[in-house]
Order: structure tokens, then sequence, then C-alpha cells
DNA sequence: GGGTGATATCAACATAGTTCGATGAAAGCA
DNA sequence: TGCTTTCATCGAACTATGTTGATATCACCC
């Protein structure tokens, strides 16, 4: 989850949640270095939460709508959860 | 987003979700120091996670359900666009 | 083949974030 | 009142992470 945390690669999941976009594109639209995009993409993608397509010189990128549900599933089980929570007080000794 | 980034932050929402807990319960259970303890609590309230509610000389801590569904929200939506974006593609010029 | 553009990788630096110990304030109890 | 417990806050040290420029690789086009 942390990954979402910076707010760079927050921009750049916003982006790839439009459209399938090259890294040119991405460096285009944010302003950030190419090499800063692309550490980018390689940590989202090592995550498991984006998938590269080589494209002739170009790679796409997309974003991996399986993984972004399991982080759905995760988090609303944990709010599920949290509802019931407040109903329940650990006493202290 | 960032804020469940920290394993041990998480552990501490993990720990609320479910049930109620004063601080030195969070001491105990996940075995770091109290002022640790303490700055992860106060940067959770600040970022309206969690309530705390003093109660005596301890302080109860709970999850803002409230916090956690818009958040889940927010990702089920990004989910959706997401798998809308399969079908688009930017080209390259 | 030589040149150009797109991308990935690397090491170095800069910044932000976490952890810790010490200290102080407030509540409870003798 | 004096002692103890709980918790918040502060500054310092440490750690993790993001950013950058340089470099390497690959595909394309002439």
């Amino acid at each position: 989850m942390k990954l979402f945390g910076d707010p760079l690669r927050a921009e750049i999941v916003r982006l790839l949640a439009r459209e399938q976009m090259c890294t040119c594109h991405l460096v285009d639209d944010t302003g950030a270095r190419q090499s800063t995009i692309s550490h980018h993409l390689r940590v989202l993608r090592e995550a498991g939460f984006v998938t590269a397509e080589p494209r002739g010189r170009y790679t796409y990128y997309r974003l991996r709508p399986d993984a972004l549900s399991l982080l759905t599933v995760g988090i609303a089980n944990l709010t599920a959860q949290a509802h019931r929570a407040q109903a329940i007080r650990r006493p202290c000794a």
C-alpha cells in the first residue's frame, strides 16, 4: 500500500487509470525526468500493479485491474471490521 | 494513503480494527516503544483515521469507519476506471 | 552500417520518515 | 501532599526513499 503514498507515483497511477500510455507520455504529462518515471514504473511493476508491453521502441504500460481489485477488497474488509470494532473495547488492567 | 505504508502503522490499524484499545495495549501488542506508538497515533489522528477518547489516565483509540469507507470508495473507483482503461491506448507520435 | 529516439539501469545525493531516550503534564492512589 | 502510572511532545540519530545525471541497450530510419 505504501506504493500509492508518493505523489508522483499516485499521479502515474491516476494517469494509467485513464488509458494505457508509454513512458514518454508519462514524462510529458508529469514533467518528471525520464529516469524518475522509469524508476517508479519499475517499482509498480515489481509490486504487480502494472505490466509493461514493449511495442517497437516504445513500451506501453497498463494497470492490472486484478491487483487493484485485491487491494479494494482488502480495504473494504478492514473497513467492515472497523465498523464492528466500535462496539468492542479491551479493558485496561 | 501513505499512512498505511509503514509496517508498524499498518499493524496498529489492524489491531484497532478488531477492538478499541488504549496506548498501553498497543505498546504491549506491538513491542514498540511508547513514544513511537504515540507518534504514529498522532499521525493517524491528524489524518482523521482514528479518534482519541481520554478515559481517566488512559486514552482509548478507535478507528473512524467513515474515513476508511471514503478510502474504500476511492480505490474502488480507481479500480473500475482501470478496468475501462484496458481498452484505451494513447497513440505514440 | 551510422545516427537518432525511447527506455532501463546505476551510483550519488537529497529529502523525508521512523525510532529512540529524555522530559513534562495530568490522573489516580496512599 | 507525595508517589506512580499513562500518555504526549521534543530533539537527535538513524533509515528508507525519491531524485538526478550519466551511461548502456535496443529499435527504428536514413
